[in-house]
DNA sequence: ATTGAATGAGACATAAATGTCTCATATACT
DNA sequence: AGTATATGAGACATTTATGTCTCATTCAAT
């Protein structure tokens, strides 16, 4: 039987506060992060020995919550374009949760591997692409990796900074993606 | 007659150290710039009363020389779309001293308002070119605007990463603003 | 040579963030 | 009820960056 948490879980709520202040200021202190959390300093402490600690906890979480996202997404898709189509709806509307990991530096070795993971998958993914000719073969694999990338982080921007509603986003970086921004 | 520098020019000694620092660590202290620069930390607080001062110095400087670079690259060019050709080969070199722009905040209201004017300019470009049949009219022009930045900073990342021929650098993120990634 | 301005070195005070520690209290388990 | 654990509040020392100040020295102009 599962053990019941009457005791609200702290350690998860000091990543969700860490997470939403550093979202909105990379530079914000401890004591804003403990605060956001409801949480004396101390008990920060108590869960992550260092600054580095939490920032490296929340980084791993995030990149579980944007794969296992990703993951459910592309279940279903028969084609590599479709995968691409789904991944960049599911997510972009996680922009405004994840969006400081465009900051780090990932300077843990373990978030670079990590990172380095994340990348090969979209490499994969540009690869099928080109097999089905949905892209075309001279343009650099890193390059349309690096594209992609940048897409996912430039729609969620554009609709935090109002620009862009929420539901054309990511139609509007799979086009561009593809299709660039010309006449078709 | 002009008056010759024989003492050397401090305060521009002290701005070149402080874009170079800052791109590459933009938590870097004043003593690392004073130091990089040749000069004590306290002369380069006699010409940058604060940390601010001096970042809002060197980032009107950073938009000054783009600002130049684009405008005699652009010169000569008689359609939009060489327009964004030029300003892509001339501005994407300019990274890896300017790339550091990216990350800031633009607190100040003279920068927020320069950088706004900067973003017009692109978005006259983006009309021109709708104007020319080289952009979809279907792409919101926000869209577009945010686009062409974005190609900017990552041509120049991709270069700076090793992952990317200088030289080629410009016309992939040509190729990828107007086509995409796709089959032509 | 003299004068005045700019500089370098360094002391100094201040502020802020960080990490450690203690102690009283609240909560969960037995 | 009794016990062990986790917490909140806050004191504390440490570190680091910042901004100000002084003073001797260097350099340019006269």
């Amino acid at each position: 039987m599962a053990r019941r948490a009457l005791r609200p879980p702290v350690k998860e709520a000091i990543i969700d506060a860490a997470i939403d202040t550093l979202a909105r200021n990379s530079g914000a202190s401890l004591s804003e992060i403990a605060a956001r959390a409801g949480v004396g300093r101390a008990s920060l402490h108590r869960h992550f020995s260092s600054r580095g600690d939490l920032v490296t906890a929340i980084t791993l979480q995030c990149m579980d919550e944007i794969d296992a996202a990703t993951d459910e997404a592309v279940a279903g898709a028969r084609t590599a374009r479709e995968r691409l189509s789904r991944m960049l709806e599911a997510v972009v509307p996680l922009g405004d949760r994840y969006h400081f990991l465009a900051a780090e530096a990932f300077d843990d070795a373990t978030l670079r591997a990590r990172h380095e993971a994340d990348l090969e998958w979209l490499g994969g993914l540009v690869d099928e692409l080109r097999e089905e000719g949905a892209m075309a073969p001279d343009v650099p694999r890193g390059w349309a990796v690096a594209n992609i990338d940048a897409q996912v982080w430039l729609a969620w921007s554009e609709v935090a900074a109002g620009n862009l509603a929420p539901a054309d986003a990511a139609g509007l970086a799979f086009r561009t993606l593809l299709q660039g921004l010309g006449r078709r």
